[in-house]
DNA sequence: CAAAAAATATGATTTTTGTCAGCTCTGGTT
DNA sequence: AACCAGAGCTGACAAAAATCATATTTTTTG
């Protein structure tokens, strides 16, 4: 099917969020030509963990984990990532194979750019890189603050951090509970525990009143107490 | 006291090992002019969490620790830096204050770069910007890495793995003896523990045969028995 | 709709980790 | 040599987390 008007670069509003509000008509033009857009259901995988990636995925649609598995055999998600976001630039970038797997956690429609455009636009494009600079200046901060965490708080104040990220980052739906339900194995993965530990954790949460739930959904019902959870204050 | 030859920039050495071998002969000498060589005794701080840089400094000689104080009143190391490094480029790409505190572990000669000098090449000089962007995203695989560590592996496992990366990265003396003396605190707040089992967890490793120790100086016995260990296959 | 599969949940137990108290060793100072 | 401070070390106990087993519920699918 032929490029529509809005599914062109330069026409598309995803990327006001990232790095490529930096480049120039010309090199959006180009990007579009050879850019491919493609529907990724969820549950399946981007690219895995070591893959070689010929190009990197924006995101138009959707919500991803990026996660790394540890030689114990468990995985950790180190990232969730959703419109706007670019998956697959750090790789790119270093010309290394990828350090993470990035799988869907809905269904996404993501854009393949073929990486000579980004490094063309690395070298030719000074406002570009410097965006990108920054994105990833911003990237390692969250990271050193995640590796301080996981080293220094207990899994309850941990849950307590994700579930109001949650809450922050992908916001609520019409009743009130978390848009993004992930699995409670999946929620293990991100706090980095054990997925029985991680439901005895919110199952505790629930008696305390401090949220609730319906299936696999889970409402926030006090925000300042997990505020304080997550502090250790309780 | 006037600055020698040997210690200008154009002629340091040290630049050889990190992205600024990438700055052309009158950057390097318009930022030699402004530079300050500074010498930090063991134990004191370069700078701490939450400041606001006005440059950065480059470490010369010496190695120290980056940390960041969690909520819970407890330090986490969350890198080792040494000859070579540059401490707070990532606080003066973003504009942001400090994340990390860095405290030398040594007595130790910087260089402080006003940040002028920095965003200036930013701006013009895209070799240096690409050199620094590969820096990052090293830095960004490195912390990724540390995350699942931290989430998925043991004290004696991680401890084990830090063993290994204190003789890669920092060398052994004529002893055999780990180069970096670390006291067991700070060992303990890059395992991201308590010093006693720390202290516990090396003394295991003694009786086991694969490190043993003369005083606060540790020496490794059995390389591969503790890669094992890292791996959690033992 | 019913069966099967997957996810959620809970109990019992073991292992790991944290905490508190106190002791010992070492290196430096007077 | 005696003293001291700080680091290193150990024991006893408490708390947190992992593991294994086994329901129960929800979702998927034939």
């Amino acid at each position: 099917m032929a490029d529509q008007e809005h599914s062109r670069c330069e026409n598309c509003i995803i990327r006001q969020m990232n790095s490529f509000k930096a480049l120039k008509k010309e090199e959006l033009k180009r990007m579009s030509d050879s850019k491919e857009t493609r529907s990724i259901k969820k549950g399946e995988s981007i690219f895995r963990e070591g893959e070689h990636l010929s190009g990197v995925f924006c995101v138009r649609e959707g919500i991803s984990k990026l996660s790394k598995m540890s030689e114990n055999g468990r995985d950790q998600i180190v990232k969730l990532a959703t419109k706007g976001e670019v998956l697959g630039q750090r790789s790119v970038i270093a010309s290394e194979r990828t350090n993470l797997s990035a799988t869907a956690l809905e269904d996404m429609e993501v854009c393949f750019i073929p990486k000579n455009h980004i490094e063309d636009s690395l070298h030719n494009n000074p406002h570009f890189t410097n965006a990108v600079l920054k994105h990833m200046a911003a990237e390692l901060k969250f990271a050193d603050d995640f590796i301080v965490n996981m080293a220094q708080k207990t899994v309850r104040q941990r849950l307590a951090e994700v579930l109001l990220y949650l809450e922050q980052h992908f916001g609520e739906d019409a009743d009130g509970y978390l848009y993004l339900q992930l699995t409670r194995s999946d929620m293990a993965d991100v706090v980095g525990t054990a997925t029985e530990l991680c439901i005895r954790t919110l199952t505790k949460m629930k008696k305390e009143g401090n949220i609730s739930s319906a299936g696999k959904r889970i409402k926030i019902e006090n925000r300042n107490a997990l505020s304080r959870i997550a502090e250790g204050i309780d």
